[in-house]
This record gives C-alpha cells, structure tokens and sequence, in this order.
RNA sequence: GCCCCUAUAGCUCAACGGAUAGAGCGUCGGCCUCCGGAGCCGAAGAUCGCAGUUCGAGUCUGCGUAGGGGCACCA
C-alpha cells in the first residue's frame, strides 16, 4: 500500500472514531486527498478534507481539522491542525524503520502491484520503414520504453512491439526510391521517383544493395525488381533501426507485420464481421466502415483545404461527426490490390490481434500529433468490435521543433534533411538524449535547438543524478578500503533535518511510479531524480559519514546506500545508466 | 467552419482544485585544511487577456488572443 493510501484510512478511522464519540456529528465520509504540502515545513503530507466537510459537519474547517488531528493514531506519524489543513509528519523512527526497508528491497524498492500480473502491451517507434530512425521516433521510444519498464515494475507482464508499415503506396515509394539509387549506384541514369525519399540514408541503402547483390535486379522485369529491391531495403532499414534501438537502450519483443495483417486473411473476416453488423457498406466502389451504420456523408472522399473545409461545414452543426472512413479502395481508384486496405482498416484487425488474439489489457499506443486525429476513429472501432475502450490507451506527444540558433528547420524524411538519432547519439550519449527526450510532459512541443547540443549535453542534469549514484558508490568503497568505525548492532536513527528531508524523498519513489504508471506521463521521473540527488548533496554537505560516532556512520552509509538504491532504480526505469565512477 | 493540444521567470520546463507557484540554464554575490566542487548557500526574476464556478483557481467553465496538429480512396 502506498503511504499516502495509509494516511487517507487513517484518517477515515480518525473521523469514525471522531464521530463515535460524538466529537464529529454523523455524515458519509468523502474520499480522502492526500498530498504533499508545497512547504516542506509543514509536513511530509496533508490532508484538506476538513475544508471538504465544513457544510456536512456544520463546523469551520480548522475545529473540523483539530478534531481529525487529535483522533488520528497511527505510530508512523503525527497529525497537526494547521489553516484547516491536518498535516502529517513522519516519526524519526518510521523514517528509521524504511531505510532499513529499502535496503531489504534492494532493485524491487518502487515496484507495485497495480497489474496483478496483467499483461499490457506498449506498442511505441512504429515509424514506416522508409529510412533511418529520426529525431521524432526518438521522442516516441523514450516515451514508450520507459512507460514499458514503469509498467512493469507495476506489477503488468510488458510487451514491447514495434509496428512495421510494411503495407500501402509509401513502401512502393521507397521501393522505387532505393531502386534508383541502386541502379545510379550501378552507373545507370535512373531518376529517382515523383516524392521519391531523397535522403542519404535511402542512398546508403541502394549502394549497399548494389554491392551485396551486383547487377542482378536490373536484369529483371522492372515492376518485379522494384518489389524485390524494396523488401531488401526495408530489411536493412529495420536492421539498422533495431540496432539504432539497441543504442538507445530500447528493446522490443516483437516487430509485428502490418502486411501480415492481411495475408493472414484476419483483416478481411473483421471486416465482414462488421459488415454483418451494418457498419460496413459499400460506397461509390470503395468498403467504408461507418461508426453508426449511417450513409456516408457527401464529399467525404477528398481532401480539402481550410477554405474548402469552411465552406463545407459552414451548415453542419457544432461537435464531432460520426466516424466514416473508407477501409477498401475502390479498385477504379487504386488498381493494387496490395494497396487497397488504408491505414484505418489495418488498425482494426491489428487492435483485434492485440486486444482479443493476444490479450493485451492495456494495450497503449504511443502517436506522434499527427495522428491525433486517428483517436476517436481507434475507439469507433473498439466500440465496433465490442472492445472495452479501457483496454486501449493512446498516448499522443508533441512534435519536436528543431531549431539551429533562432531558426527553425522543417524535418522531413522524405526531403531528407531529417536529422537521424545516430547523428546526436555521437553527439551526446543515450543517457542524455533519454534525459532530454523524458524532460518535458508528453504534450509540450519542445524546441531542440542543434547548435547547442554540445554546450546542452555539459550542463545535462542527468550527470548530476549519476553523479550522486557514483558519489555514493564512492564512499562505500572507501568506508570498507579504509575500514571506517562502524557500528551496525546500534538501532538506525536519524534526527538531522537533511537525513529526515532525504529519507521522506527516497520514500516518495512508489508514488511517482504510480503516477507515471496511470498518467502515462514519464516526465515526473526527470523531476523526481532530480530531487533525490539534490537532498542527497545537501545531506552529503551538512553530514559527515566518515568520522562520525560509529552507530551514526553506520546509519549515515545506510542511508547513502538507500539512495544509492533508490537513485540506480530512477535511472533504470528511464533507461538510463547508473555509473560507479565518472 | 469543426475537433484535439499548448500558453508559467530572459531561455527550457515542473507544479495530483489547496497554504509563500518550484527547478535547470543564464545574471549577480558568497563557500574548498574535511567521505568526489559535475557541488553547496544566497539575490533578482513569472501564471497571455476578460468574465464565471469555488471557502480556495496556474489548474475547472465560457469568451477572446497567439501558436501547433488534425478533419484524404496519404501513411
């Protein structure tokens, strides 16, 4: 149980006992907020719950607050009434008591058991293969990677899997692209394809094909070597992504097969399924799914403008429309039948597969913006395919601005001027560029200015974080090379302001595990760990281990190595490393 | 036109409806006989605007302003 989760039932027991003795008149007790006070000085915790009862209890808040306060009984704390608020503070020997806890929990110190064994799935990168992994699906791995290993400290059985959009026009595209640069490799004069994918790394694809396999694919009826040169490319795009990922300290369990989707056939029995149900119809030649059953509204099928947007809307009424997307082309439209299923229609046997087939609950997805819009569409079909819309949680972040100095550069992969995380790995290291990428909450855009990336690295908190953990791992070594006077028979006992202050920060690790765990938001790490070094260093400068009384050296090192233990587990949860030296 | 997101210190970001809005970087000023100064202490400096709900609003609601994204037989 969390501590805070204990407060708020002691103070129910507080009020009932309260209201027993007639202290409290009778009332239904409200659920119980416990949190932490903005002033350290005032409490480790607080509840505002008198405020709450005011009009139930027909008494001002502070008498409410002072009758709570005084029935509280609990041996880890004491309650004090203070401006209507009941403000907790732990006892010196509770504190004691869990720094000898988080040593015996060693590497499981944070972990909870939310997912009793659940298993969830976090689907994260997902970028089309259509070239090295860039800045962006940096931002989406971190995210998804560390919101894998939080639920699985948890308590969920995680699965980590990568979506390969393997299927649609964009692989034609870059097929035909990496054959040109195959073929130019080769000394032939092949154009390179209308929105053809001009980067580097689409080159660097082409010339390696020429070199492993010669001429061998100019030879052959072009529409059949630009199919065979473009599943090649795809392979050596996903190799150099997974080891990309693997740089990154991203690991997956699976690379699941967009096309697969269809081969299997499962994509299309869905389809009937709904069809069956009424909410698929066939319009102007084309398969659409609509949410309701509803015909498909006019116009629907085309891309407009802002002005032509306007315009058509201007009679509809105000709020969301029902969801009609086309699932199958017509083929008058798009001839291929490769490249009939939109985007949509994959997603709908995918969450099948997910949700039904491999029983993911959750399944989180983690969406760049652009794909904000896909959100109601992803429910519509849950609720279609009678899936409960808890068991699908989508995590939506912003994109990143790249700037250099006060300009901005528009990325693109297919102009190729994307900037790959290969580059700013040489630049900065994983742990850095994890740090950054986690800094800020998933829905600030934030601006990642290039020109400076070196002077950003050096002033990178999370060295001051790693810097704790080594500091730490430094001073252990030494106590036991230079055989400190310790005493470990002597109780623990803490009564320094800064060994209290650190002890009630380590304490906090659960909550902020809890809290990424269901806000899907991994930022509070950065700040959490950010705290934890900062109450360390202070503890480090006002108490001294080394030459203190042996039984408050002892406890002095024990408490550094909780830190130790609680600052390696931070760090791993981010996916970063948690150095012994620097 | 409709939908989603954002606006907090000079810059980059925190803040689960609570008490004096916190950090980092930058600026200014202190602190190294001592376990690692990648540090510690201090100063200046902020909630886009107008209403509303509430005992209490950076946080919720409405309107406005500014920015980003979406509204495809693209992926």
């Amino acid at each position: 149980m969390l501590i805070r989760e204990l407060i708020a039932q002691s103070v129910i027991t507080a009020i009932r006992a309260a209201q027993a003795e007639g202290a409290l008149p009778a009332f239904e007790v409200p659920p119980v907020n416990v949190e932490h006070p903005r002033d350290p000085r005032l409490g480790h915790y607080a509840t505002n719950i008198a405020l709450h009862l005011a009009r139930a209890a027909k008494l001002p808040p502070p008498r409410i607050a002072e009758i709570i306060a005084r029935f509280v009984d609990h041996p880890a704390f004491t309650a004090e009434a203070v401006n209507g608020f009941v403000n907790f503070r732990f006892t010196p020997a509770f504190l004691a008591s869990q720094v000898a806890h988080i040593l015996e929990q060693g590497e499981r110190w944070g972990d909870l058991d939310l997912g009793k064994g659940r298993k969830a799935q976090v689907e994260h990168g997902s970028a089309n293969p259509t070239g090295y992994a860039t800045l962006g699906t940096g931002r989406n791995v971190v995210i998804g990677d560390t919101l894998a290993n939080t639920l699985e400290a948890a308590g969920y059985e995680v699965h980590r899997e990568w979506y390969v959009n393997d299927a649609g026009s964009q692989v034609r595209v870059f097929g035909e692209s990496v054959f040109a640069r195959y073929a130019q490799a080769l000394g032939r004069d092949e154009p390179m394809p209308e929105r053809g994918y001009l980067g580097e790394d689409v080159a660097e694809v082409g010339r390696t094909i020429a070199e492993r396999e010669g001429e061998r694919f100019l030879h052959m009826p072009r529409e059949e070597a630009v199919r065979a040169v473009g599943q090649i490319g795809i392979e050596l795009v996903m190799a150099r992504i997974r080891q990309t990922m693997t740089r990154l300290n991203v690991r997956y369990d699976n690379f699941f097969s967009e096309k697969s989707l269809w081969t299997s056939g499962l994509g299309y029995e869905l389809i009937e399924r709904l069809r069956a149900k009424g909410l698929v119809v066939e319009h102007e030649g084309a398969l659409w799914f609509t949410e309701d059953g509803s015909p498909i509204r006019k116009g629907q099928a085309q891309k407009r403008s802002d002005e032509e947007y306007a315009e058509a809307n201007a009679e509809a009424p105000s709020g969301p429309l029902p969801v009609q997307a086309v699932l199958i082309r017509s083929p008058a439209v798009i001839p291929n039948p490769e490249e009939r299923p939109t985007y949509f229609a994959s997603d709908i046997p995918y969450l099948w597969h997910k949700v039904v087939i491999r029983g993911f609950n959750p399944a989180i997805y983690v969406w760049g913006e652009d794909h904000q819009g896909d959100v109601p569409r992803l429910y519509a079909a849950a609720r279609a395919l009678g899936i409960s819309e808890e068991a699908v949680r989508i995590v939506i972040y912003r994109f990143i601005t790249l700037m250099r100095g006060s300009e901005e550069v528009r990325m693109g992969k297919r102009k190729g001027n994307a900037l790959l995380i290969d580059d700013v790995l040489d630049e900065i290291g994983t742990d850095a560029f994890r740090y950054i990428m986690l800094s800020r909450s998933v829905d600030t855009k934030f601006s990642f200015d290039i020109a400076l990336l070196r002077e950003q690295n050096e002033k990178n908190p999370v060295y001051y974080i790693q810097y704790g953990h080594a500091r730490i791992c430094s001073i252990e070594a030494k106590a036991q090379e230079e055989q400190w006077a310790l005493d470990p028979s002597a109780p623990l006992r803490y009564d320094h302001p800064a060994e209290l202050a650190l002890i009630a920060k380590l304490l906090e690790l659960p909550e902020v595990v809890h809290l990424v765990a269901t806000s899907l938001q991994p930022h509070h790490y950065t700040t959490y760990a950010r705290e934890v070094a900062q109450a360390f260093s202070k503890f480090y400068e006002e108490c001294r281990i080394k030459g203190a009384p042996p039984d408050q050296a002892f406890a002095r090192l024990q408490l550094a190595r909780a830190t130790r233990i609680t600052l390696a587990k931070t760090l791993r949860l981010m996916g970063m490393s948690a150095p012994e030296r620097m």
